[in-house]
Formats: C-alpha cells, sequence, structure tokens
RNA sequence: GGCGACGUGGCCAAGUGGUAAGGCAAGGCUCUGCAAAAGCCUGAUCACCGGUUCGAGUCCGGUCGUCGCCUCCA
C-alpha cells in the first residue's frame, strides 16, 4: 500500500506523490525562540521526527527545513516577544535568542529528535523578506501606510481555504483596532514600521522597521525549497492565521502552489486545560525530562494520533512508561540472550512473526503515520517475542538477530523509543556491570547453597541502588531502573 | 456569533459499513525458594434520539456535553 497522507488543505486522505520522485521537500513551522520550549512543541516536534523519520524508511531523500522566529512574532500588547524577554532579563535581544535557541535544541537532542537539515532563522533572512514584500507591493496585493507595509486580503482570492475562513464573516481582533493603519481589519502586516525604542530594526524601502510575523515562513520555504514544495506542517493551533496568511503570501508573490500536503498537529493539554503560565500548568521539556525518559515521553506523545489533541497527566505518563519498558524489557532479554546464543537457524519458524509485525508496522505508518496502531504492532509483537524466549525451543543467533532488528530499527530507527545500545557501552558502565555480575555470581552461590536470606540481601541491596535482578530459566539477568 | 475537532470498557486510546486493536489499572492462575519479569484467563454494543442500509462507533439529521481556534501560542 501506497503512503497516505490526511490533507488539511481539502481535508481528506491523499495518496503521497511528491513533485519530484523519491524527493521531499518539507517545511515545519519552528518555535519563537524567547523561552524554553515546552512539551506541546514536544508533541508537535516529535510528530515530525517521526514523519521524517518514516519517509527516509520509505526510500525518500528528505530534506527538512525548519526555521528559528527570532523577530516580529507579537505579543496583543504589539511588544516583540524577544525584546520583552531581553528587558526582563536585562539582556541583549540576540542573546535571548542564541540562549533559547540552544536551549531549545538541547531540548530536542534530548528526546532524540533528528536534527531539520536547515534551521533557518527570520532575522538571518531580511533581504529576502524585503524582497517579496516589494514583489507583493509591485503585484498590487500589499501596500504601504506610514512606513508599514499590510497585505490585502480582499486580493487573495482564495484567502480561507486551509481554515475554511472567510473573509466577511470575521471580527476585527483586537489589535487591528488599535492600529487604524488597515483598508481591512483582517489585513496582516508584512513589515513593521519600528518605533525609536524599539531595538530590533533593519533599513527597508520603507524606512526603518522589522518583518510581520508571517513572512519569514513565506519567504525561508522559498529560498531553500522553491515556491511549490511538497510538505509543510505545524501546530493546528496555528493554521489561522499564521498559515493562511502564508498561503496568500506564497501563492500571490509565486503565482504558484505553496505547500502541496497540510500536515497540522492537535494541541496539547495538561490535565485536561490548556497549558498557560498564568494557571501554573506550563511545563517545560526540561521538566518532563527529570521525572520521565526521552523515550517515555515519545511513547506518550505518539500513542496519540498526531492531529489528534492529547492530555498530558502523570496517570497517563505512567502508563506510557510501564508501556514502554514492557518494550524495552523485550528488547533487553532478546540482546542479553543474544550474547550467549548459538550461531544458527534453530527457532526459525518465528521468522513468520518477525514479518508479519514488519508488515503490520508499515501498514500503519502507511496510513498517515499512524503511531498509535504502529505501537500496538510493537505490543503484540512483544507478547509473541516473550512467550518465544519463554518457550523450550532452541533459539540460534539468526532469529534472535531478526528479532532484535524490530526493536532497533521499527522502535528505534523510526518511532525514537528503543534507545541504541541495550547496555551503555562507556568504561564507568562496564566497571559497573562487571561488579553487578560479581554480586550476581555471590548470590548464584549463596542460592546453591539454599543460603537465601544472604541472597535476598544482595537483590534487595541491588534494588536500593536502582538494579533490578530477575532470575530467568538460563540464568539471573539485571536491569536499572 | 463563525470555523474545526471530539464524546469507545475503571483510565489512556485505535478503529471511516460487516457484529469492537493495543497499553495501563484490577482480579484469578502459571512459572519462581521467595520475588521480579513474563505468559494465560476475566471485562465495553461504542453520549443520546431519529434516519439511510441486508448490515453503522463507522454515513445523514437533531439533542446534550467537552475542547481548540477566531486575539498570543507548536
Amino acid at each position: 500500500m501506497a503512503l497516505q497522507i490526511f490533507n488539511v488543505l481539502g481535508r481528506e486522505k491523499q495518496v503521497f506523490t511528491p513533485l519530484e520522485p523519491g524527493r521531499v521537500n518539507m517545511y515545519v513551522c519552528g518555535p519563537t525562540v524567547y523561552d524554553h520550549a515546552h512539551i506541546g512543541h514536544a508533541k508537535t516536534y516529535i510528530a515530525f521526527d517521526v514523519i521524517v523519520r518514516y519517509l527516509r524508511h520509505s526510500g525518500y531523500n528528505v530534506l527538512y527545513v525548519q526555521n528559528l522566529t527570532d523577530v516580529g512574532h507579537l505579543l496583543d500588547t504589539g511588544e516583540d516577544r524577544v525584546l520583552r524577554r531581553a528587558e526582563q532579563l536585562q539582556a541583549l535581544p540576540m542573546q535571548i535568542v542564541e540562549t533559547y535557541t540552544r536551549s531549545y535544541f538541547e531540548d530536542m537532542d534530548a528526546l532524540g529528535v533528528l536534527r531539520p537539515d536547515i534551521s533557518p532563522r527570520a532575522s538571518g533572512h531580511i533581504p529576502e523578506q524585503i524582497k517579496m514584500i516589494q514583489e507583493l507591493i509591485d503585484k498590487g496585493y500589499a501596500y504601504e501606510v506610514n512606513g508599514s507595509v499590510y497585505f490585502d486580503v480582499t486580493k487573495a482570492p482564495d484567502y480561507g481555504k486551509l481554515s475554511n475562513r472567510r473573509i466577511e464573516t470575521q471580527e476585527a481582533g483586537t489589535r487591528e483596532a488599535v492600529r487604524g493603519e488597515k483598508r481591512n481589519p483582517l489585513d496582516f502586516a508584512l513589515w513593521k514600521r519600528a518605533e525609536p525604542e524599539h531595538i530590533l530594526r533593519w533599513d527597508s524601502p520603507w524606512g526603518e522597521g522589522f518583518p510581520g510575523w508571517h513572512i519569514e515562513c513565506s519567504a525561508m520555504a522559498r529560498k531553500y525549497l522553491g515556491k511549490t514544495f511538497d510538505i509543510h506542517g505545524g501546530g493546528i493551533d496555528n493554521i489561522f492565521p499564521h498559515n493562511e496568511c502564508e498561503i496568500a503570501q506564497s501563492e500571490c508573490a509565486n503565482d504558484a502552489p505553496f505547500a502541496r500536503y497540510w500536515v497540522l498537529v492537535g494541541s496539547l493539554t495538561v490535565d485536561g486545560v490548556k497549558m498557560s503560565k498564568s494557571l501554573g500548568n506550563f511545563i517545560t521539556i526540561k521538566d518532563a525530562l527529570k521525572k520521565y525518559r526521552p523515550e517515555v515521553i515519545r511513547t506518550f506523545m505518539l500513542s496519540v494520533h498526531y492531529s489528534s489533541p492529547v492530555d498530558y497527566s502523570e496517570d497517563a505518563m505512567q502508563a506510557a512508561a510501564r508501556g514502554w519498558e514492557r518494550l524495552y524489557n523485550a528488547y533487553r532479554l532478546v540482546s542479553q540472550r543474544l550474547d550467549s546464543a548459538p550461531e544458527g537457524t534453530a527457532g526459525e519458524a518465528f521468522v513468520e512473526q518477525v514479518n508479519r509485525a514488519r508488515t503490520a508496522f508499515t501498514e500503519a505508518m502507511d496510513d498517515d503515520f499512524r503511531t498509535p496502531a504502529a505501537l500496538a504492532v510493537l505490543q503484540e509483537f512483544t507478547r509473541e517475542v516473550n512467550s518465544f524466549l519463554n518457550s523450550t525451543v532452541d533459539i540460534g543467533a539468526d532469529v534472535l538477530r531478526q528479532i532484535e532488528a524490530v526493536y532497533r530499527e521499527l522502535g528505534g530507527g523510526i518511532l525514537g523509543i528503543i534507545p541504541k545500545d541495550a547496555v551503555a557501552a562507556d568504561s564507568s558502565a562496564e566497571r559497573e556491570a562487571a561488579l553487578i555480575e560479581l554480586l550476581i555470581d555471590l548470590r548464584r552461590q549463596a542460592r546453591a547453597n539454599k543460603n537465601y536470606a544472604e541472597s535476598d540481601r544482595i537483590r534487595d541491596e541491588l534494588a536500593k541502588v536502582g538494579v533490578i535482578l530477575e532470575d530467568r530459566p538460563e540464568g539471573t539477568v539485571w536491569r536499572t531502573i
């Protein structure tokens, strides 16, 4: 079955056919770097991470561009987010941008989110934005007033086609009312005149100013991906006005379709309500990582379809953690078994189950990246694997390697929920492993002598420092929590 | 008021016409010196009402409820 994607533009599931065979050009709206990233960002970017990983796994050559907004994204008070933060922290705007850009990548790296191929910054593409704005003015889609430039939404016939909004029915927002320069309330700023106190400013044909929020995406997408490209992603909360404005600007400036497939991710709530600083339920990725392993956070985010909203709660996270542990335990057992397994094809009948799992996984992912179904496939496969390992049949290294590959390639390579190595390989970890093995051997002797007080003491003491022992038919295995 | 989602077993969550995946929790059992891990067994007619259909969580209409967006947000 071919890959199908639900295209928000048109609201239907479509077979995915890239513009150029074998190649996917993809743009995803990135964060505004004025504060630490929160778990909502984690949901969005984990979703696209898995999409990119799966596209690559499917053989596509993907060029993944995700911008960093560092200028022009205003608050409803009209203040620039970055500038306000700079004032609060007594720092230069670009220090703020640099600080939170690093923080963002730090968080994404920790979550195992692969970096985009290009992470262009808005402030680094002012000339490109000015050029596009000028094109829009020249073509009659935009007009200049007092050093600011606005896009005239009445000139864009399709304005509203992504979010199904009609211009006539929209009420004017509060911010529009503040500034009465617009011809229509819904017109949006392409360029804004900088007031004297506004530090982030650039020269332009219309005087000193700064770009509007939406134009950066249009300009940078065009620069790196071309006028028309395959996939545009982002959070559903930006469908209006941001995404809608992008389409209008780009299609009017380029006389060409903008993104062909729109993939938007559902929002995240915390305990049923929207996350906000005033409610005190604002959870940063760094907070979450203190409590949960990155693989668990990913498992949680992927347990719901990307387009659906998800509610973050301690209970749900606990459930995800337990579910993840079951997968990981099985993977670890397979790896450990492999260390001592005889070479050969013994137990090869199980390969059928391996192949079935691979096929089912692919079918799930081909159907609009249904990660919940893909996770269910791994869970069912894990039940089969556990039964297989617990059975009395001889198992050769060949089969074990195939099972391990399912976890590594599908669980690790695509979903990113299986760590690369079952056990860390640095020298202190090796030393720790050797010491644990020594204790396990002492305990083995105690058990042989039916000295259970001693054997239990060893197990309990190890448990206190986070090392869990499990007695299996083939010997005692250990894991850390 | 407009746009858009959603309401499935105790909880989370799949499922877009043919008689309900998966995970967590719970109970019972098996294995174990005891554990741990694992396996097996046990449970829902899908908010409500009406309609289309041989047949509907699954399509249509309505009711109730929840949420998101329309103003900053991934």
